[in-house]
DNA sequence: ACAATCCGTAAGCAATCGCTTACGGTAAGT
DNA sequence: ACTTACCGTAAGCGATTGCTTACGGATTGT
């Protein structure tokens, strides 16, 4: 039933943009203190254009924000992204234990599972 | 410091495996009960080999663990991949809130934050 | 022994991804 | 007004991904 609603396609961005390592690198240093792109692309061992499209995807998923600051943009780590990921999580443990238990009493009372 | 670690590579299986919606849907399927690869096919809107692919990309990632059971193979979720998730959300939440409040006390006590 | 299922893997192909360099636009300093 | 610094975006390119069809191995049933 849980099958293609609203939270599917954000967390699926979520998944999408943290699957990356150097986006999640990214992600991580940012989870010490707001940076500027450049003091991130120094960090980090790829271009600095390369840290702004990494940004931009992480922005759409809801891990980071931008706030302008005279000519440097500084970018900070945002709830909403995660808090979706552990929500994802949470359900799905829930659900499982829950079809746990329906095959439990499946298991024994037994009506059609041969093959 | 934290940086490079074996959890990471683990972890960035997690995430990449996850990242893709027909593997997301074929794990979430799986949730419900254990079911073999023929099932999963018809299900999905994929080939078979398509799944087996995908399967084999899940269990990598300690997604899911193969049983066989005769001719056929009985996936079913493997609680591992999810659990170094969680660890990884609740690590990075940990690490934030410390950072938060050295941050704090960085602009409470100014010493060289300035451009 | 033979046929039938079920499944994993190889090969190949279109699409997407991540990176680079090059460019333009905006804000601050002189 | 003119640099200078900082940043986002476009274009283009290798590399990777996800899918298909085709094939071969393993197990079960007759």
């Amino acid at each position: 039933m849980t099958y293609q609603s609203a939270h599917d396609r954000t967390c699926n961005k979520v998944f999408a943009a943290l699957a990356d390592p150097t986006r999640r690198h990214i992600f991580e240093a940012l989870r010490g203190a707001p940076q500027t792109v450049g003091q991130l692309a120094t960090t980090q061992p790829v271009s600095r254009p390369a840290v702004s499209q990494h940004l931009k995807i992480l922005e759409s998923a809801d891990l980071v924000t931008a706030r302008p600051q005279g000519t440097r943009r500084l970018y900070a780590v945002k709830r909403d992204g995660l808090t979706q990921l552990r929500d994802y999580l949470d359900r799905f443990w829930a659900d499982a234990l829950s079809a746990y238990g329906a095959e439990v009493t499946r298991q024994m009372n037994p009506k059609s599972n041969q093959h």
